[in-house]
Order: C-alpha cells, then structure tokens, then sequence
DNA sequence: TTGGCATGAATTGCATGCAGAGCACCAAAA
DNA sequence: TTTTGGTGCTCTGCATGCAATTCATGCCAA
C-alpha cells in the first residue's frame, strides 16, 4: 500500500492564453466550439484562414484531441471547411451562400411562426412584447449593439415557441453563419427603421393567432433582413 | 529480425484504378459515422442501449479517438445522447419526437418544394417522372423496400432541385431519424395507395411551376405520412 | 436494518507519440 | 527555361497512456 497519497488535485500546467476560466463543467471540446465559433463570427480568425491543429490548440491552452473534435462540430455549422489531410479553413461566406441561407432561415422561421401561433402562452406573448418595447428603445437611442442581441432573443425565443426541438436546432446551427453576415454589414437605417415596423407587425399577428400571417410576416421580414444584407455586403467589397 | 518495417495497421489491399468517386477513402471518423448510423436504423445497436467506447471501437476494429469524433457527429444529428463522463446512449425516438421531426421535415419540404418549383430544370423534372413511374410499378408490385428507395430518392431530388444547401443539409440530418420511424411502422395498404396519390399531384404541380401548390402538397404529404408512422408506432407498441 | 461514507473498478476525457500524406524546395534532365 | 523526380519538413489522422469522474460495493455506526 501506498502510505503517500497523491494530491487530488490535477497539476494545472500554465495556460498561456486565456484559460477558458470558470466555466460550467462542460468539457474542453464543447468550450472550444464555443470559443472558435466567437473567434469566427467576430472575424479574429478571417475567412479563409487555414486553422493548423499545433497552433490553435496552444493557443486555446488544450491539446488537440478536443480540438478536433470542436473542429469536426464546426464544419457540420459551416463556419469550417475540412479538408483530408490538410488543415481546415475557416469558411468563406460567398453571396450566393448568403442568399442561400437566408432562404433556408425564413423558411425555418415561416414553419416556427405558424406553430408558435398555435402554440404561444400568454406568458410569452408577454415576454415577447416586453422584448420587442425594450427592443424599440434601443432603436429610437440609435443604439446598435443592444438592439441586434434583442431581435436575436426575439427571433430565438419566437422559434422555441414552436416546441419543435429539430426546428429549433437546425435553427440554431445556421445562426452563427447569419451572425457573420449581419456583423460584415450592420448600416442602412432605412432597412432598420423598416426592420422594426415588420417585427411589431408580427408580434400582432401571433397576439391574434394568426398562424399563416405571422409565417408569411416572418418570412418576408427574414428575406428582407437577407436582401439587405447582401446589399450591405456588396457595397462593402466595393 | 525482420527487416522490413511492416505497417502497424491493417495491410493494405491491392488496388487497381478503384475510381475514388466510388471508394473515397474517407478518415476512419467519416467510415464510423456510415457504419453506426446504419447499425443504429436497423436498430442493431437498439435505442437506450449504451455505447461504450472501448467495446465499440474494438467492434469496429478503430481506436476511441476517430469513434468519439463519430459519435459527437451522430449526437448532432440526434441519433446519440451524450452525457457527461457517461456512456453515450443510442437516442430513443419519442412519439412526440416523431412528431416533430416529421413537423420539421414538412416545414423544410414545403419550402423546398417552393424553391424548386422556381429552379428546377426540365431534364430534373425528367427524371422526376421516371423515378415517379418506377415506384408506381413497385407499388403496383406490392415491392415495398424498392418502392421505399425510390420514395426516398424523389423526396431528396425535389430537395436538391432548391439549390439551397442550407436546406438540403437539414433535410439529410433530419433523414436517419425519420427512416427509423418508417422501419418500425411499415404497415397500412391504405395509407400506401393515398401515398403515391399523392406524389402525382406532386409532381404536377412541379411541372405547373405552382410554388405555393407545390409545398402545400408535399408538406401535407410529409404531414399524412407522419401521422400514419405515428399511428404504426402506437399500433406496433400495443 | 439503514444511512452515510470510504474504496475500488469501470469508463470517459484529455494529452501525447508516431506513421504517413501533402507540400515546398531543389537538382537534374529535356 | 521548363519539367520531372527526389528529399525533407510540416501537419494531419490515428493509437495509446494517464488522470478524473462516476457508480457499485462494502464497512461502520446509529
């Protein structure tokens, strides 16, 4: 028998960047897919970029079996393009990918809408209108950053009303990618103003439970959000 | 002693112009991916049943490291649960599952069907119309494994002829769950006959370009199939 | 008996070693 | 000069080892 038992604690070895402190106990693979996906959507790692497993796991402070596996559940988001045998890219965000999956998400949310109307609570339609008042004050401050984290909670919380778990995933996996576009072309206050008005009208739709309207409103909202966006893209490549 | 250096793993067959379309040599993840979402849908690997690594990558003659990069896959697509520090668990599919999985699958349908209904060129509806009439002959046979194949493949050629990956890729995702609540529930004559009714008018309206025709079909027909799985699975759990 | 805690086995999560694929660079031939 | 073949290096893909966590068992006390 061993007389000396061993420390419990794990040896910490010193963690060069940041150490991914305090988190949930969540594993290290889940927190990079995390971290990595906030690094691409805010441009830190560019598009294109190649994403080589020695480098970014050291710079994660993990080692790169984690990393891997974080890597593999990007590319199934589509913010990361593997290739066999070669390190992965970050993924570029073509136009015609842009238009593409603002379809695919005004389809998903049409479907969510529809459901939601059928299926929202009184206390959500409350706590939908109190997002969509605080929502607009930020609009009339002219308040940017806090304005976009409220439509996404109201945009997030309109497709959980769906009680559609395979809705709601497939809506989640294509967020980030619509993140990306939105932050590459975040003006135009005309399409804001405009963006506003279309979310009152669909939160009246799904007050009076009009499942088809607020589908159609919410899609349209979401083709127009879409459009202007590439707009918005291609007056910035120029 | 042995001169030779032998490779580790396994020896490598012979092979002679092996067109790489049809043998992709895939990593031994993306191989594992195929092989247990197969073994999951005959149900092999039954639902609740536990995936223990060191067993499952010893069956699969692979090491734990490409394994648990192929289960986090199949956890995406829902076929595996994962849970912290625990075995993995084959998902179970819930009837409100089903539910909405096939609510999903119709929402994702519908808007393809739209799409297509714009893009899809004369030699795809072509194509369409063959694979149409070869399932009437297998229905007309009675051949319900073959009529399934072609059912399936009619469903994913509309979804392709959206051009929109987006949706295609949530539709493939979402295929595996389904084709396990198909397998369980294959029953019912009646609802078979209604069912290729049903791909007719489809198909028409796919010829008439009638977007809205078109993903009203194809939803309600996705919704009819749903509800009849539904009813199997109630059927065949009493 | 029963509740609580320690202990050990089983298994996951992570780190690391190693072989091979792919690329760059260079030399030699055309 | 362009092309072809070789050579070395870098990086991926996979296997394996080790620590940490969880669960089951058993002991002790109430």
């Amino acid at each position: 028998m061993d007389p000396v038992r061993r420390p419990r604690g794990r040896p910490r070895k010193p963690v060069l960047l940041e150490p991914a402190a305090l988190s949930p106990r969540r594993g290290l693979h889940d927190q990079a897919v995390e971290r990595l996906r906030a690094l691409i959507v805010v441009g830190t790692l560019p598009a294109g970029s190649a994403l080589v497993e020695t480098e970014l796991s050291a710079a994660l402070g993990i080692s790169r079996t984690p990393l891997r596996e974080a890597l593999k559940l990007l590319a199934v988001e589509g913010l990361v393009e593997l290739r066999p045998n070669r390190s992965p890219l970050v993924a570029e965000l073509r136009p015609d990918a842009v238009t593409e999956l603002f379809e695919a998400i005004a389809a998903i949310e049409r479907a969510a809408a529809e459901l939601a109307a059928l299926r929202i609570t009184p206390a959500e339609l409350d706590r939908l209108r109190r997002l969509q008042a605080e929502m607009e004050a930020h609009h009339a401050a002219g308040a940017l950053a806090p304005y976009f984290a409220l439509n996404q909670q109201i945009h997030a919380l309109i497709v959980a009303c769906a009680r559609n778990a395979p809705l709601r995933e497939a809506h989640e996996a294509l967020h980030a990618r619509a993140e990306i576009a939105r932050r590459r072309a975040l003006d135009s206050r005309a399409r804001w103003d405009e963006s506003v008005a279309e979310h009152r009208a669909i939160l009246e739709a799904l007050y009076a439970r009009d499942a088809a309207g607020a589908g159609r409103l919410l899609a349209d909202h979401v083709g127009h959000t879409g459009t202007a966006l590439i707009a918005g893209l291609a007056r910035h490549a120029a």
